[in-house]
DNA sequence: AATTGGCACTGAAGGTTCCAGAGTGCTAAT
DNA sequence: ATTAGCACTCTGGAACCTTCAGTGCCAATT
């Protein structure tokens, strides 16, 4: 059985863990904190956590550390996110509202992130299904070859390459860009399919064909190019934090390099709710070190995608929670202001 | 002194070091290698060696590791640089002879030499001088300011913002956009400015300080953007070699986060030739236990960029090298071709 | 029933000592 | 100039000890 003050126990481990990195015992927990208890009876406090699973002692003359359970119930108890420092928040303010388009917010966004809470930072690209289209532009890429770039109200810009079913020449190319931009610009992302399936419909037979790729290349790119890509600052964080990692840090670099891993694990969160904390082997089993507090934000239109910070299961949760958090709620209102 | 057999010992004690990390001792040398003479006189080389500081013992009874310094006579006397095999080239050209644009063939080059060399690779983006411009867009960004969008015939995009001095509205940004796009497609980027200027003679009263205010942004940026950006990859390289490195590498990574160190470095190898060695202390004081190993590239037109791979100072010079010339001079074929 | 003081026990960390081995530098001989 | 020989030095590892933080348990206390 696990007792009230039992928790109020595991509160403190965690958090004194965290501060000293020392694995803590009985005997600092009645100094530090007035629990008006003895030593004893913390220790049987503490052997019902380990019981439990909620703690662990590295060695049998040890103190004792948290496990992932233990951070899990640590986390889920904590009802109030503490909000930051008013001098924090202005900061984040004044250097966020700096900032010029998509791909600038969120280099700067990264770095404040990662400097807040000295961990690694992550933003992942919003799905823009509600952003529309500014510009098409395409260049001959051989004879049966185009790049198409998309520029979007927004200022994000996509490329993708055209695959055509015969030969095109730059003439006709410079019709068809011609005629896709008639088509398409103001539409909403989502309504590129249907603009095009009309405009292949009404376009001479010579061209159809042509309407008929550039369509296909484009809706399977503004698919696939959803929630693809995500900017990253502060790897060096994970080397200063390198002695939290028992094995070696090489999989967790793996991992932020790929990012497919982290991607997938964003689009399982986001169902969940606004923000959610990932411990150890919850992420994966080559990750069971790591923990990676994360906070949805909200672009214009209504389309969620997610800010995160990575770093060693011994962290600041409640530091990181309210980081990412705060973080997530400015970046929503600037790209709910200019919509 | 140091007499010519005593350069060979150097070499071969450069090459075991590489191979197996372990201090080289006169004796191991003898052994694998046939010098026809005795422990005692490599023994007396190794004594001119290290007179000279080419070669340092980690303590009294240890073998004896090459100095920077070491490194770069071993490097320098390297003349013939051994190429790769063809089966290694075969690959380079399937892999690189796929990508798509500028950006897709810079991902697929650093991963290329990351996974050939096993270290962290680089490449710098070329100055794009010859590039020409296919589109430039324009986003109202607020009443003074517009986001410029601009799209060269390589496929490269960059954006600037534009400040105005006084206010625009939507319908004067879309002729400035309809004349600045009349005026510039297809001019070479380094005749932007003239375009502009010339715009700016000719356009109505109304008119010319908007564009004047556009050709100060994009001369800024074109000149700016020459260098600015460098893609890297394999950073979890730096981790799987960190034995090598004797500090933390959090300055290392730091570097590679910043870029601009990097990036300095690189335009100083500018005028060098084509492929050059920094080492060690010649990088930097905190990069003390890092080399780079780069190789000039050829964009169109004559442009020159630097691609190039970090990793401990106890690196595979020659292997490194070689890569990274063959994967230089792949990637100028390629960029030249459509050029 | 919960709490406490007391106490024996455990295992890690750190220090000391010792030994073996690798490698050197020097010298005298070739 | 090269070499064999040898004394010397230093590291790394093994074995050992001591210290100490911290536990687990028990009997006594409230």
């Amino acid at each position: 059985m696990v007792s009230q003050r039992a928790l109020e126990v595991l509160r403190v481990i965690v958090e004194d863990y965290v501060a000293s990195r020392e694995p803590v015992g009985s005997k600092t927990i009645v100094e530090r904190h007035s629990f008006g208890v003895s030593a004893a009876t913390i220790r049987n406090d503490m052997a019902a956590l380990e019981e439990a699973n909620l703690i662990h002692a590295p060695h049998t003359s040890a103190g004792r550390v948290p496990t992932d359970l233990g951070y899990r119930r640590f986390v889920d108890s904590l009802t109030d996110v503490r909000p930051l420092t008013t001098s924090q928040v202005s900061a984040i303010q004044r250097f966020l509202d700096e900032s010029l388009d998509l791909d600038d917010l969120f280099g700067r966004t990264v770095k404040l992130l990662s400097n807040l809470t000295n961990q690694v930072a992550m933003v992942q690209y919003p799905t823009l299904a509600r952003d529309a289209v500014a510009h098409v532009e395409l260049l001959p890429l051989g004879s049966r070859r185009a790049l198409s770039i998309l520029i979007t109200t927004s200022g994000s810009v996509d490329r993708v390459v055209v695959e055509f079913d015969v030969d095109i020449d730059e003439a006709t190319l410079g019709s068809l860009r011609a005629m896709a931009n008639a088509s398409l610009q103001g539409q909403n992302l989502v309504d590129v399919d249907r603009a095009l399936t009309m405009l292949a419909a009404d376009s001479g037979p010579s061209m159809t064909s042509f309407v008929e790729s550039l369509r296909l290349a484009l809706i399977d790119q503004i698919d696939a190019q959803r929630h693809d890509r995500l900017i990253v600052a502060g790897t060096p964080q994970l080397i200063r934090s390198e002695g939290d990692f028992s094995r070696s840090l090489a999989p967790v670099m793996d991992a932020i390099e790929e990012q497919v891993v982290l991607l997938t694990l964003f689009d399982e969160m986001r169902q969940g709710e606004s923000s959610t904390v990932r411990i150890g082997r919850e992420l994966a089993d080559d990750l069971s070190d790591t923990s990676i507090v994360s906070a949805a934000y909200t672009a214009s239109g209504g389309d969620t995608a997610r800010l995160a910070v990575l770093g060693p299961t011994r962290m600041n949760y409640p530091l990181n929670m309210a980081a990412v958090e705060a973080v997530a709620r400015y970046v929503s209102q600037i790209l709910g202001d200019d919509s």
